[in-house]
DNA sequence: GCGACAG
DNA sequence: ATCTTGTCGC
């Protein structure tokens, strides 16, 4: 069955009503969620850091097959599957979760960091690489209808793009960004990244095809 | 119709 | 995202 953007559009629609904007209530863990691939094979990968010393306290990754394919504003339909099945094998489960993509900063509200945050009702923080949605302007990402301010543009290595994914504040969201910044990343999602390369170059198995701890 | 377009 | 190593410069 082929990727069908018109109904994966409802989807994100009707979700994004269920966005919450809401102060996060506890951040002494954080997750990164990445995923990385090798032809139609997807390595996806989680790394729980504790704040403030940045200790990696958990990891876990995911090997499967990517069935859909990259289409802009989409990129939950290909991604957030990888990324849940790493999740959910963690052992300790984070009070926060920063995610490689956009959350709200989205033409309809509802990036991948929102639909992972919406899905799991937990707190979630897109941090992208580069726009997709709004105009920049004075270090905020506008919505270019309403004025709004879907992101803030935060400076580390590069420039990140920081938006609320769900049941978080845009402040909040950046401060913990901000404090999450080591040697021009935001280390959970480097963390998590390294992880992504290194399983895929040891072409690990798909989990499927993988016994119990082996 | 044209240009933009997370990863 | 991925294709790709060493090399030039601060
Ligand atoms: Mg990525």
């Amino acid at each position: 069955m082929p990727f069908n953007a018109e109904a994966a559009r409802r989807v994100q629609e009707r979700l994004a009503k269920l966005v919450v904007f809401a102060p996060i209530p506890k951040a002494e863990t954080v997750a990164g969620l990445d995923v990385a691939y090798s032809g139609d094979v997807a390595y996806g990968a989680a790394v729980v850091v504790k704040m403030p010393a940045l200790e990696v306290v958990d990891v876990a990754c995911s090997v499967s097959k990517a069935v859909v394919p990259y289409v802009p504003t989409y990129l939950a339909f290909r991604e957030l599957s990888p990324m849940l099945r790493a999740y959910f094998k963690l052992r300790v489960k984070p009070d926060i979760i920063l995610v490689d993509g956009h959350g709200v900063a989205h033409p309809r509200r509802f990036g991948i960091a929102s639909h992972i945050g919406v899905v799991l009702k937990k707190p979630t923080i897109g941090v992208a690489k580069s726009r997709l949605y709004g105009v920049e302007e004075g270090g905020c990402v506008l919505d270019p209808s309403t004025g709004e301010v879907l992101a803030q543009v935060v400076k580390c290595g590069g420039k990140k793009y920081v938006s609320v994914g769900s049941y978080a504040t845009l402040e909040d969201a950046v401060r913990i960004v901000e404090t999450l910044c080591k040697k021009g990343d935001v280390y959970p999602l480097r963390a998590a990244h390294e992880i992504t390369q290194k399983i895929k170059k040891a072409a690990l198995p798909h989990d499927e095809d993988r016994y119990p701890c082996s």
